[in-house]
DNA sequence: ACCTGAACACCGTTCAAGT
DNA sequence: ACCTGAACACCGTTCAAGT
């Protein structure tokens, strides 16, 4: 119509300059990319929209603020879970859930942190939880124990999943330099028992210390149930 | 000697206006003051700066940089924890050391995040490790099992402490109002489990969560060093 | 040795316009 | 309905002086 049409196609102009189709997923996207990128520390309303070609000011529109932003960032990678069909077998689905909720954080290990940091009180939060539910509910847990053994699991799950988000962005690979470097530390402690210890706490195996921690809540999970179970079907006995 | 004996007694002329005695621990304290009043989100050099009636620049000379400041902070808090005499009971004392650590995180529960967010590499927090070590291999756990049995201890206390942290300020007492306002929210969620026990995933006992975790926990290495115990001793039998 | 003025390149956020 | 210029009150940090 007018001398917009000039420039040629219509839309598509010029993507990153002009108008940028601003909206909350694409400005969600665009925090996540400077979170992979530079870490939670860089993310600012003006670096955010740099990212956008566009003017911090226009992220108000769709987004409540700075706090606002991290917190949509926080329940979109809770939307994101891609939590398990259950199979009925009652470990093997919490491990699943488990796994579900750790592939996601290990996605973007710089946001997970906000994730097991931030209070996030949106639907989003509820969805695993209601997965882990489901299972201690239909292994015959009554409620009240069920949300103490929902609780414990989660406890563990993001006491672990912290370390190893923490333990830096080296992927598995053990690298040999900072590895004896640490130890060395450890050794000139004056602890006796860290100096003792210092090979093993030098080293940090994520998969391992991820599996260990929850096998073990599994395990208390497991025991709890049956004993619960004991006590009401056999009750008299 | 100077002038300065004219104000009247000799130190404490006017503390909180000219030279603030400025000094690394002097800082951490006002710190720490400003977080628990107005927490971690309002520490800057400035505020804290502010406080003691210095220039933020000032600040620079004892400490480094704004970074530097919070990790100064965690350390400080690391240190002030009262690591309990041993008993060489085994359990007892697993409960005591995590005791310790809890009561100094709830002391300053704003600044609690700091400790278990941040990765301190000094010798502060090396010290509650040593205390879960000494008392691992005192039970006769073989050092590799003491390491994985000390880091399940450690998630789980984090995890369950990073949630008493987040859960408010409110301390232990049941907040009516609040409560059934979040009961709602539950029931209104559309998850069928998460509806059903809204009462209780609604109200929170920090202390029972606690507890439950910590006698979860213990009660997995309990389990743990029997079986090692049982591996290696009786052997053959 | 410690403190500060001047200075720089950043922040988050509001509001009144512009389209 | 969405975007931005002007504007404000903040930031962290460096450096060259001052004492």
């Amino acid at each position: 119509m007018t001398h917009s049409s000039e420039t040629g196609s219509t839309r598509r102009g010029r993507p990153p300059k002009g108008t940028a189709h601003l909206s909350r997923d694409v400005i969600v996207g665009a925090t996540l990319k400077v979170i992979d990128a530079d870490g939670i520390a860089a993310v600012s309303m003006r670096s955010v929209a740099r990212t956008l070609g566009v003017d911090a000011k226009s992220l108000y529109n769709h987004v409540d603020g700075k706090d606002g932003l991290l917190d949509a960032v926080a329940e979109h990678l809770l939307d994101g879970i891609a939590l398990p069909d259950l199979t009925g077998d009652f470990a093997t689905d919490l491990r699943a859930v488990a796994d579900a909720f750790r592939a996601r954080a290990l996605l973007h290990p710089e946001a997970a942190t906000l994730v097991m940091t931030r209070q996030i009180s949106s639907l989003a939060a509820l969805a695993p939880a209601e997965a882990l539910l489901t299972v201690l509910r239909g292994a015959g847990c009554p409620v009240g124990e069920a949300v103490r053994l929902l609780r414990l699991m989660v406890a563990a799950l993001i006491g672990t999943l912290l370390r190893e988000v923490q333990a830096g962005p080296t992927y598995g690979v053990v690298e040999a330099r900072g590895l004896s470097q640490r130890r060395g530390l450890l050794v000139r402690s004056g602890l006796p028992h860290v100096a003792e210890a210092a090979a093993e706490l030098a080293r940090f195996d994520r998969e391992e210390g991820y599996a260990y921690a929850i096998d073990a809540a599994i395990d208390v999970v497991v025991r709890r149930v049956a004993s619960v179970k004991a006590a009401s079907g056999d009750a008299g006995r």
